[in-house]
DNA sequence: CTGTATCCTCTACGATACTG
DNA sequence: CAGTATCGTAGAGGATACAG
């Protein structure tokens, strides 16, 4: 299957996971969830990622819907970024798959150690 | 941050999402949540994943705990994937998130097309 | 301040061939 | 049957410079 976006999907909604899950989304969601914001501090809140990613995870998250795009037409120009309740609705799934995360981080760690040792076991 | 897998984390758990909800996982481990598979069985599931690819996915998931992998010593040899419990709990969050996905695919869709028809506007 | 525009690198992934 | 090995490509994303 072929979106038009040039993405094989293989599975129901994997090319909207790609897009609201994807390396920033998450960081720029949660803290648009706490206040609205403006590019630079956005930025600010993530300082590892670059001004290009950043504008593009803003377009992306903006066109699915998720956040809103406000620009206030001063000068120099200031432009608002708020969630959207549609992006209000992706925090309660999103929070249940982080708990999930946090809660089961111990057990992963012992699997990946108990995994790493087997390799090196068979390795040498 | 470096998590020694070449990886920058900036969003809690980020590493282990994407070992999780990748481009194939889901489908793996949506087939596995209904029965154990073989590394062919798996194949056929999911036509468009290639053998490196299933392979590649198979090894993380084992590794982060969500899989079992068994080889049976017949000749030729058989290796049976199975989920385990961990992984059986990693289910219902990703359900959340899917019902999410399916919900609210027609507001993500007229999101799209509004943006683009903005796009298309300022564009010309 | 809020972006575009290039360039460049690095990794994910597919295609294909081969092996125990 | 269940992989590994090798090669090639496309795209994501960083660094940097420039612009309205």
């Amino acid at each position: 299957m072929d979106t038009g976006d040039g993405l094989r999907i293989d599975f129901p909604h994997r090319e909207l996971l790609d897009q609201i899950l994807d390396k920033w989304s998450l960081s720029v969601l949660d803290e648009l969830c706490e206040r609205p914001c403006r590019f630079n501090e956005l930025r600010r809140s993530v300082p590892q990622v670059t001004q290009k990613s950043l504008t593009a995870t803003l377009r992306r998250l903006e066109r699915n819907g998720v956040i809103d795009r406000e620009v206030v037409s001063t000068r120099p120009v200031a432009v608002r970024y708020r969630i959207t309740p549609l992006g209000k609705t992706l925090r309660a799934p999103v929070e249940v798959l982080l708990a999930w995360a946090a809660e089961n981080t111990p057990a992963i760690s012992r699997a990946r150690d108990a995994f790493d040792a087997r390799e090196d076991a068979s390795g040498s």
